[in-house]
DNA sequence: GTAATTTCTAAACCTAACTTTAGGTCAAGA
DNA sequence: TCTTGACCTAAAGTTAGGTTTAGAAATTAC
């Protein structure tokens, strides 16, 4: 192996673990912008290794690749998070991931009071809570039991 | 409206709030049994409020549609959740929601311990557990900073 | 009786985050 | 040099959970 100009994509994907073809998605994506050499192939820096690494845990803390992007791109020009960059990011993780806690614990405690009482109904039950979505994508309101009688 | 045999489709979708067009898509997922009147048109037993009810908890719960079949299909023929059927049910919602709250509080601990130190690394930050992934479907292994001399 | 709603089916479309495929090109090792 | 193996692009396919569309038939309202 000749030393060589930047890391090949096959290279980045072995050191991260993604698949290739993900990388290339995230390159379509924005959220790294690899050089090309003479025969066209691409070509990153090692920093892209931080910046891969850094779109997984986002990942895993429920970030979508555009938000993702969006704090990549406040990173001055293709920069590798400094530390001072990735505490202010993982002051926001932390955020997001105390609403989510707490969201859950909530649905568990409603949880808890209707186990047993077998009525389904959300008007006595509060299991339901139009306000305090798992999924975020509401698409109109819905409630349950429409059925008060049954 | 003259007294008809069981609901039509646009009834139960106001009383429960979810789309004509999402009712359908259960029936073909096998959630719900209509019957067909001498038209063809769907006609609904009132218990297939309590149905899509269960439908709607469940996805809170972040169930799939085909876990949430497999549920309503230990149900005796259709028939509408028992008290006890509920309490059952409700109780290994109650367990899945445990792991998730608990997985999610796990990944908190370590991205405190891990908030001003930016090194991004795994290994020394554990903020990355393969066996603890928010997303079940892993696609195969990934590690991240595969540069560990970054 | 006629107009306005509802409902019907089948198929196409939607988003997110990728993967797969097809048909070629590039690079590295013996 | 030759032969793998890595890489390229563009487009289509995948999964989940639906929505939208189109054109026709049923039902309800007046």
């Amino acid at each position: 192996m000749a030393l060589i100009e930047g890391l090949s994509i096959g290279t980045l994907a072995r050191r991260t673990g993604l698949a290739v073809s993900a990388i290339r998605y995230y390159e379509a994506q924005g959220l790294i912008r690899p050089w090309r050499n003479a025969g066209g192939q691409r070509r990153f820096e090692r920093a892209d290794l931080r910046r891969l690494s850094f779109v997984m845990i986002a990942q895993q803390f429920g970030y979508t690749l555009p938000q993702i992007k969006q704090e990549l791109d406040r990173l001055p020009d293709g920069r590798t998070p400094t530390k001072s960059d990735w505490t202010r990011i993982s002051k926001s993780f932390r955020a997001t991931l105390d609403q989510r806690i707490a969201m859950l614990t909530r649905l568990r405690d409603n949880l808890d009071g209707c186990i047993g009482c077998g009525c389904l109904s959300l008007k006595a039950c509060a299991l339901y809570n139009p306000h305090d979505r798992a999924s975020e994508k509401g698409k109109g309101p819905r409630y349950l039991m429409g059925d008060p009688r049954g």
